[in-house]
DNA sequence: ACGGAGATCTTCT
DNA sequence: GAAGATCTCCGTT
C-alpha cells in the first residue's frame, strides 16, 4: 500500500542488474501541465560499464555518455536513429558509468494524456517500447542529466508493488546482436514482467 | 502475420 | 562516412 514513494539514492547506487530487476513494478511519474501522467515499468535491460561491449560507457568518457558519471539516479537521454530518444537511469556509485534503459510501460495516470500524443495508435502501442514511451510521456534531450531524486521535478520513479520472482522473466538485449558475445550472452540483460502485453516484441 | 525498407541526424572513427 | 540500445508503413502471404 506504499503510495507516492519516491526512490532515492541509494536504491540507484547498485549493481545495475539488481536495480534493473527492482525497477519492475516501479512507476515512472511525469508531470505535465501540472498533471501526473505515469506507467508501470514492465521492461528494462541493464548496461553496465566499460567491461560491457554493448555500453556506450565501453567507448570510455565521451560527451554523449557523460551523464553516466553523474550520481545514481541521473537521466541518461540520448537520440538513436535521428528519431527516438531512449530514458536510462544511471546506477552504481558515482564513478562507475552504468546505467538502466527503461523499454516499456503499462500506462497508469493521465491515459487521456497519453493517448492524445500517441494519436491514432491503439493502446498496446502507447508505452510497449523504448522510443514509444518517450513520445508518450513528453521525454527528451531536454531531460538528459535530470536528478530523478528529486521530489516534484519534471521526472521521477516511485516504489510500486513489488513484482514476485515468478512473474519475472530474462533473456538477451534487443537491437545490438553483433556486440553481444561470450559470456555476456549467458548472463541477464533484460527483464520483463511475464504476460505483460506492454511489453515490446 | 511477417518481412523489408525508409525516416533522420548525432556521434565517434 | 557509417552505424546506431527504434518505429512505422507498405508490401506480400
Amino acid at each position: 500500500m506504499t503510495q507516492h514513494v519516491l526512490l532515492g539514492r541509494a536504491f540507484y547506487a547498485r549493481d545495475a542488474r539488481e536495480v534493473a530487476r527492482d525497477l519492475l513494478g516501479a512507476v515512472l511519474v511525469r508531470r505535465l501541465d501540472g498533471r501526473r501522467v505515469s506507467g508501470r515499468i514492465v521492461e528494462v535491460e541493464a548496461y553496465r560499464t566499460t567491461d560491457d561491449q554493448a555500453a556506450h560507457a565501453h567507448a570510455g568518457h565521451t560527451p554523449r555518455n557523460a551523464p553516466m558519471w553523474e550520481a545514481p539516479g541521473h537521466a541518461y537521454v540520448y537520440l538513436v536513429y535521428g528519431m527516438y530518444w531512449l530514458l536510462n537511469v544511471v546506477c552504481e556509485p558515482q564513478g562507475t558509468p552504468a546505467a538502466v534503459l527503461i523499454r516499456a510501460l503499462e500506462p497508469l495516470e493521465g491515459q487521456d494524456v497519453i493517448a492524445a500524443r500517441r494519436a491514432g495508435r491503439s493502446l498496446l502501442a502507447w508505452t510497449s517500447g523504448p522510443g514509444k514511451l518517450t513520445r508518450a510521456l513528453d521525454i527528451s534531450g531536454a531531460h538528459n542529466r535530470l536528478d530523478l531524486t528529486v521530489p516534484n521535478a519534471a521526472l521521477w520513479i516511485e516504489a510500486g508493488e513489488r513484482v514476485p520472482d515468478a512473474q519475472v522473466r530474462t533473456g538477451p538485449r534487443i537491437g545490438l546482436g553483433k556486440h553481444v558475445r561470450e559470456p555476456w550472452l549467458s548472463m541477464p540483460w533484460r527483464w520483463w514482467i511475464a504476460e505483460n502485453p506492454h511489453v515490446s516484441r
